[in-house]
Order: C-alpha cells, then sequence, then structure tokens
RNA sequence: GCCGGAGUGGCGGAAUCGGUAGACGCGCACGACUCAAAAUCGUGUUCCCUCGGGAGUGAGAGUUCAAGUCUCUCCUCCGGCACCA
C-alpha cells in the first residue's frame, strides 16, 4: 500500500530545516555570481495575506530558484513598506498606537510568508518605519536640501473643515470628505517639494536601456511628456510683467489674436488692483478655483474667461493682444499664459464664445473649404497639407514642412523667441501634514528659516506622544516631547517641521538598504552597490508606473550624482504580475471579496496553491479567482509522487550526491519527450510562462506514468524540473531518491539537442488549404519522395483526380500543400 | 477625446517564425473498482451532420498555396492620460 503526500507535514519540515541550515543567506561580500531578484515589498495591514500576495511573491520566487540552480548567488529579500495612512486611519478608529499595531501585523505577515516558503533572506529584513530605516530616509532628505533639489512653496491641499484634517486625493474624491461628507476645500500650505524635473530628460533617456514591458515605459514617457516648441518673450502693456510664453505649434504664430493667463497666476490680483473690474475679476477666480478642486474638471462643459482689461504688448508685430483669464489653462506648465490663434481647437471655441477676433492665416488647397476657413465656419488646426498665407516669406508652403524654418525664423530673424524644452512632469511634493512617516529633518529658527538637521541628530526620532483625533493641527505639531528636543538642541524659539514625508520616499531606495544589512554608518557599502546593483529581477503591480517606479528612477540617479552609488538605474528587468480579482471586482476589504489562500494551504499546501496560481493563465495576464481546478494541480503532485514512491520501490534508492546513470536508459519515447520537457521548462521560466512550463510537466508525467520502469537519471531530472516550481515536494523527492543536500543546489539538467529528432513524423497533405490526409513518414525523407507518396495517397486521389494540379509545396516535417484548379 | 492591450470550446487557457486550431487542466458523460458513495484508474468530450462531410478563433473585407497569427474598417471589454497651448 503506497503512502498518499501530505504536504502540511513534509512543507513545515523544510521550512524548517531550509531557515536552521540558512539555505536562503546570502555573502553579500563573497558571492561571485550575484543574482539580485525583489519583490515589491508588502504594506503590512491588519488583513491576512490575500491570494494577490501569493501570486506576485510565488511566481518570482519560482523564477528566483531558477536562477539559483544556474548556479547564480540568488539574493531575494523581504521588507515591509510600513509608514502610510492606513494605520494611522487605525489608530484613529481604536486608540492603538500605529507602532504596535504595525509591530504586530508585521509579525504576523512574517509567519504567512515563511509558509510559502519562498527563498526570502530574513537576515536583511527592512521595515520603513523603524528608525534604523527612516534615518535613511532622512538622510536622504538631507542630501537633496545640500544639493539644491529640495525646496518649499506654497501648494492647496484638500482641507475638510469638520474633520480639521488634510484628506489625501483618494480620500476626497467627488469633493466631499470621506469620512464626514463635508465639502472640501483648497487650503493653502507650505509644502516640500524635490525637483524630480530637473532630471526629466535623464529619466527619459534612461528608459531605452532598460528591460522592462514597453506599456511601463510607454507611461513614464507619457508622464514625463517631453516637448520641444519655442518660447516667445512677451511682456504685459503699461505694467511691469516680462515673461515667456511656450508654443510648440509656431507654424501659425501670424494668427495669434488675444492671449489667456491661468487663473492661479499669481499677478493677475495686481493687474487688476484699483481696476473697475477688479471684484468681478477676483470672483471669477475664486469660483474657477473652487470648480478645479472640487470636481472631475471637464473643459468642454466649463470653457470659461473673462477679460482682465490689459494688453500683451505686441510680442509679433501684429498688434497688442488682449488678455483674458482663461479656465483651461495649466498654471504649472509653461509659465501659465499662452498666445492663441483661429488654429487650436479650444482656442477657437474660446473665442467665438466670446467673441474675440480671430484672423487665420492658413488654408486648405480647395478653394471652398478656404473659404469656410476665412469665413470662421470651423477651426482649422494641425493639418499638414494646410498652406500657410502669412508670414510673407513663407506663403504657399505647407504647414507640415515648415516647422523648423519657422522656429529658425523667430529665433534667427525675428529674434523674438528661443528654441526650448518642456516637460509635463512636475516636481515631486514629498510634504505630508500626517503623524505615520518619517518627520523631515528640518527645524525652523525664531525668524521661521528653515534649518536641515545635522546628521549626527539622525535618526530624528517620530515623537510617540501624539493626539491621533484630528485637531486642525498636524500631528507631530501636538507632540511636547518634540517641542522640547528642538529647543533643547538648537535653542529657544525654535521649532521642528511637523510635516512628515511621502512614503514613496521610503520605498525609493530600499533596494540599497537590503544591501547594507542595517548598517546605521554607511548608506551602503560602495563594493557591495557596485557589485548587486541594479536589481536583476524586480517583480510587482503595473499600478507603480508613474509613482515609485519613477521617483525610484530619480532618487537612484541623484544619489549617483551626489556621489553615494554607482549605479544609475535601479531595478534592470521589470515584470508586473496581473491582477486576481473576484467576481470580476479587484478584491477589497469593504467589498468583502478577499479570498485567503489559508483554507488552500491547510488542504492543500503551498506548492499546490502556487502551482495552481501560476497553471491559471499568464503571469502577466491574472485573471478572476476561481477554485475548481486546484484539484487538477493536487492531482499531479500526489501522481509525481507515487510515481517516485512505485520506482523507488522497484528498483531501490540512490547512493550520495552523484547518482549519476546515463540519461539514455529508458525507451526512446521517453528520452524524447524528457529532453524536451527539459527545452520547454528551461525556456519557459526566465519568460514567466509557468503556466506552459507546467503543462509540459504534466505531458511528460502521462508519459512516464505508463512506463514499468523509469531510470534513476529520469526521476532524477524530474525533481529538478518542478524544483523551481514545487520547492517542498522536490526537496521531499530528492531526500527520496537519495540526494544530498539541498535539491536547489544541484545543477539544472541540460537537454541534448539530438535526443529531440525522432526517426519519424506526421507530415499532413492539404488540398487548397484543407487537410486531407495524414502520413508518417521517414524524418530525413526528400521532397520528391514525400511529394509522391501524398499524391499516391488513397484519400489524396481521390480530390486529385481529373483535375490540374498547379502547386506543390513541402514544409519539412510539417506539411505538403496541393493546389488544384477544376 | 488621446495613447496602449485584449477578444479562441461549458470554463481557465495553449498554439513562441504565417504551416494539423483547441495542448495541459477543470467540468461533464460513460466504464472499471465498490453493497454504495467518495477517492482512484480507463475511455470520450469545439459545434453541426443525411456519417460523405461541413462550419469554426468578436464582425466584415483583403493579402497568401496556407491567416488565431499579417493589412484595412468596425464592435466590445480592460488599463493609462485627461485642459500641457
Amino acid at each position: 500500500m503506497l503512502n498518499t503526500y501530505s504536504p502540511t507535514k513534509v512543507e513545515k519540515k523544510w521550512q524548517k530545516k531550509w531557515q536552521k541550515e540558512g539555505a536562503y543567506t546570502v555573502d553579500l561580500e563573497k558571492a561571485t555570481d550575484p543574482f539580485f531578484s525583489m519583490v515589491m515589498f508588502p504594506y503590512p495591514s491588519g488583513d491576512k495575506l490575500h491570494v494577490g500576495h501569493w501570486y506576485n511573491f510565488a511566481p518570482a520566487d519560482s523564477y528566483a530558484r531558477f536562477m539559483r540552480m544556474q548556479g547564480k548567488q540568488v539574493f531575494t529579500p523581504m521588507g515591509f513598506d510600513a509608514f502610510g495612512l492606513p494605520a494611522e486611519n487605525y489608530a484613529i478608529k481604536t486608540g492603538v498606537h500605529p507602532d504596535d499595531s504595525i509591530t504586530s501585523n508585521v509579525e504576523t505577515m512574517i509567519t504567512q510568508l515563511k509558509r510559502i516558503g519562498c527563498m526570502y533572506d530574513w537576515d536583511k529584513m527592512v521595515n520603513t518605519s523603524k528608525s534604523e530605516y527612516y534615518r535613511w530616509t532622512q538622510w536622504l532628505f538631507l542630501q537633496m536640501y545640500k544639493n539644491d533639489l529640495a525646496y518649499k512653496k506654497d501648494a492647496n491641499v484638500n482641507w475638510c473643515n469638520s474633520c480639521q484634517t488634510v484628506l489625501a486625493n483618494e480620500q476626497a474624491q467627488d469633493g466631499s470628505c470621506e469620512r464626514c461628507g463635508t465639502e472640501v476645500i483648497q487650503k493653502p500650505m507650505t509644502q516640500w517639494y524635490w525637483k524630480i524635473k530637473n532630471y526629466a530628460q535623464q529619466l527619459l533617456d534612461g528608459l531605452d536601456d532598460l528591460d522592462w514591458p514597453e506599456k511601463t515605459k510607454l507611461m513614464q514617457r507619457n508622464w514625463i511628456g517631453r516637448s520641444e516648441g519655442v518660447n516667445i518673450k512677451s511682456k504685459i502693456k503699461d505694467f511691469d510683467y516680462e515673461f515667456e510664453v511656450y508654443d510648440s505649434v509656431p507654424q501659425t504664430f501670424k494668427a495669434q489674436t488675444f492671449s489667456v493667463i491661468a487663473p492661479e497666476h499669481p499677478i493677475i490680483p495686481e493687474l487688476v488692483k484699483g481696476k473697475k473690474n477688479e471684484k468681478e475679476v477676483l470672483e471669477f477666480i475664486e469660483r474657477i478655483k473652487k470648480l478645479k478642486a472640487t470636481e472631475k474638471y471637464n473643459f468642454d462643459e466649463h470653457l470659461e474667461g473673462i477679460f482682465t482689461g490689459a494688453y500683451v504688448d505686441d510680442p509679433y508685430g501684429t498688434g497688442d493682444l488682449p488678455l483674458w483669464i482663461a479656465s483651461f489653462v495649466v498654471m504649472d506648465y509653461g509659465t501659465g499664459i499662452v498666445h492663441c490663434s483661429a488654429h487650436d481647437e479650444r482656442d477657437f471655441a474660446f473665442a467665438k464664445k466670446y467673441d474675440i477676433p480671430l484672423n487665420p492665416v492658413m488654408f486648405p488647397a480647395d478653394k471652398k473649404e478656404a473659404e469656410k476657413i476665412k469665413n470662421l465656419e470651423y477651426c482649422y488646426a494641425k493639418d499638414p497639407e494646410g498652406i500657410l498665407e502669412q508670414p510673407e516669406e513663407f506663403a504657399g508652403r505647407k504647414w507640415g514642412e515648415v516647422r523648423g524654418d519657422i522656429i529658425d525664423y523667430l529665433q534667427n530673424k525675428m529674434k523674438i523667441g528661443e528654441e526650448t524644452v518642456q516637460y509635463r512632469l512636475r516636481d515631486w511634493s514629498i510634504s505630508r501634514q500626517r503623524y505615520w512617516g518619517a518627520p523631515i529633518p528640518i527645524v525652523y529658527d525664531p525668524e521661521g528659516k528653515p534649518h536641515p538637521i545635522p546628521e549626527e541628530h539622525l535618526p530624528w526620532e517620530l515623537p510617540h506622544d501624539v493626539e491621533f483625533k484630528p485637531t486642525g493641527t498636524a500631528p507631530l505639531a501636538q507632540s511636547k516631547e518634540l517641542i522640547k528636543r528642538t529647543e533643547k538642541i538648537f535653542g529657544k524659539g525654535w521649532t521642528p517641521e511637523v510635516d512628515t514625508m511621502d512614503t514613496f520616499v521610503c520605498s525609493s531606495f530600499y533596494q540599497f538598504r537590503y544591501l547594507a544589512e542595517g548598517s546605521t554608518k554607511e548608506f551602503v557599502p560602495k563594493d557591495i552597490e557596485k557589485k548587486w546593483m541594479p536589481v536583476d529581477m524586480y517583480v510587482g503591480g503595473p499600478e507603480h508606473a508613474c509613482m515609485h517606479l519613477i521617483y525610484a528612477r530619480f532618487v537612484t540617479k541623484a544619489l549617483r550624482d551626489f556621489g553615494f552609488i554607482k549605479a544609475d538605474e535601479p531595478f534592470k528587468k521589470l515584470v508586473h504580475q496581473g491582477l486576481i480579482t473576484n467576481q470580476g471586482a479587484k478584491m477589497s476589504k469593504s467589498k468583502g471579496n478577499v479570498v485567503s489562500p489559508d483554507e488552500f494551504i491547510d488542504q492543500y499546501g503551498s506548492d499546490v496553491f502556487r502551482m495552481y496560481l501560476m497553471f491559471m493563465g499568464p503571469f502577466t495576464a491574472g485573471g478572476d479567482w476561481n477554485d475548481t481546478g486546484i484539484k487538477g494541480v493536487d492531482r499531479f503532485v500526489q501522481r509525481i509522487f507515487s510515481l517516485f514512491e512505485t520506482n523507488i520501490a522497484k528498483n531501490g534508492k540512490g547512493k550520495g550526491k552523484s547518482m549519476n546513470t546515463k540519461l539514455d536508459q529508458d525507451s526512446k519515447e521517453v528520452n524524447t519527450k524528457l529532453h524536451a520537457t527539459i527545452k520547454k521548462v528551461s525556456e519557459d521560466i526566465p519568460r514567466m510562462q509557468f503556466n506552459t512550463a507546467l503543462s509540459a510537466l504534466m505531458e511528460l508525467l502521462n508519459i512516464v506514468e505508463k512506463q514499468d520502469s523509469l531510470s534513476f537519471e529520469a526521476l532524477k531530472t524530474i525533481a529538478l524540473l518542478i524544483a523551481p516550481l514545487a520547492p517542498h515536494l522536490a526537496e521531499e523527492l530528492w531526500g527520496q531518491l537519495g540526494g544530498e543536500g539541498f535539491i536547489i543546489d544541484q545543477k539544472w539538467p541540460e537537454y541534448d539537442p539530438k535526443q529531440l529528432v525522432t526517426d519519424t513524423v506526421t507530415v499532413v497533405v492539404q488540398i487548397n488549404g484543407k487537410v486531407r490526409a495524414e502520413m508518417v513518414v521517414p524524418t530525413e525523407i526528400s521532397e520528391e519522395d514525400v511529394l509522391k507518396m501524398a499524391k499516391d495517397h488513397e484519400n489524396v486521389q481521390k480530390y486529385l483526380s481529373g483535375k490540374e494540379l498547379k502547386k506543390e509545396i513541402y514544409i519539412k516535417s510539417k506539411l505538403v500543400s496541393l493546389v488544384v484548379a477544376g
């Protein structure tokens, strides 16, 4: 009577052994063939690990295991992105201090993570909320400050008057407070920014060499939003204000008849001061600002403006341009002032609405249509075939061809503009008016001037004595300890910065801190950084494409420029796992559709569960959760186990590490399939195509199960092939075979291309594209012979008789295609 | 609106270079074992059919000896950006 495989017992046994013998601990210094594999570290919420975590972590681990079996020293650390809003909200609700809830959540999460059986090197774990970590978050701030990449600026935050607190954008959706429903207002607050914009071009250029999904690279490219154009020197008439106006479509500059300025532009109040329209303009501005803040602003519905009464002083020699305030102008792109013409859809619509004169200068070749443009019947824009009428020097030339010449003309002939580049990327606002984050290491002198906290005072501890219930002041401002500490070190009247840093700051550099092994002296040891960075494989969700994944790149480039590291990109290769939904919806606590892996692990074990997640479909596709197929994978595991039991019972165990017998003792059929499977699995795992790797192994099993007996070498190969996918089972089989050491330290099997060649192949015969016959032929049959065979085939004869054979094609070892007429 | 990606049996999916569409698994049906059930094992399983075949990869056209795969038009779903002059 054969035993059945009992995963829970076996898996626990190996997890203990791995830990005890440090199977996954990496000597960072000694490693000679390093491979750095990371997953995006999780947020330690109070909920249990869910299916999504497993779907992300388990395949990433299988990939790492495969790399290890290629002989590399694979470093896969794990950590916790522990600062952030949920813990603070939980504290507001329950009074439990975030430090306590997070500490206990991390503990539970580690226990759960260990059940997956991943190769995590727990010695190098990081937790961003611990002072030994966030001292480096603060250190990073100081470096940014020192290198002039950090600055302060007023900006609006979402504010709830009833809760007396700042709200994150997600909490202020639809313009009302998530908690109490009160209308959210925009309150100006001074915020710290980091100059990511300085790195826009580098961040764009660096993408070319990254092995990242094209989609993600495209998203970053669009996010950075490089645009080329001209800055036109301009000034306001009878008013002391000079500025530049950005134009990326300068071909039709002669058509520009008015200018628009963003409602938020700081000069507006001065511009209308004492004028008779002052009140009207200020009211307009307030109304538009509010509108923009409280809803998803739709410019089609809110194309609004008001005349300032001022004029831009003849920028093109075509006359002064009336300056309007327009709802659609963006303040933080260009200079917040734009010249407008008849050749832009939105400008055209705006001018029509407010009866502003237009002067088209470009027309289609068709006379009738050109007449319509002259009569302003519709807007004619961006047509490469459009023919310019003005300026005279360009009359008759096509819009699509003059861009470069026009820029040259504006710059060198008229001398009113300069060629320039603009980016959409905005500087990174890193201030959060929140408690549970890394305190910004800044203090203010009695005059209110900011000073960086000297490095010797790091970590600048997050105070413990705060009230979580919102009271209108920032949580840190209420800490007596923090105020006392500040005065004690810096002197009377000095005050601390009370904002904390965006959690994306914490996660922008954790890859380096994994390599630092908790060092308090060095951010990261230089030789280790040089050896291990950039990260060879990074796995995580696509939702971070334009946040974490761009911030981490920026911080890496900045630290390189500061001289602390050598790498200029953090993540060489990136893969996004798909999203697992339940009943079509994203799993969330509020929807109550979160699937816990626990009951499945109890019943089937980690190996079955992780393989099922991989078998569901392509890793990058995700899908809707459904457990009906898990049985199939369980059967696979049980069948593998009994295959080994049966054969070992028949043939006995192997001895020691070298159980080498030749890999050709089995039947031709088994050998061919075995080598084909090695090939398939070896190709699929690096491509993260676990579903097809697994189905190849199932096909192999279907064949070897039918054999009377299998060679040791075949069994050994099968155990090795499943080791990345089912690590516990593979270790157990390795032990049963009599192998020494861990299977993960064995060499990955290689296939012999000669073994893949079979003596005969099946060739099909197509007549006019339809399959009419099948023939088994010797692999090396000549084209002549196979065509003759095909034509002689009884079934083919039926279709050929009495018809003219027009064409014969033979595709080696695949098919014969015959074309007949009549 | 703009930019991406995807649509294949009852279900998850495979087909990597234009070459037998539906691998592998689930489910289902029948059979073996069993008093019986579960488990396990075996056989079958795209649809239609007059058993000769015919149709078939979101729809329609095109290129080709041959199209899930290439080209064009359209539909649906998913993701991203939303006033960037």
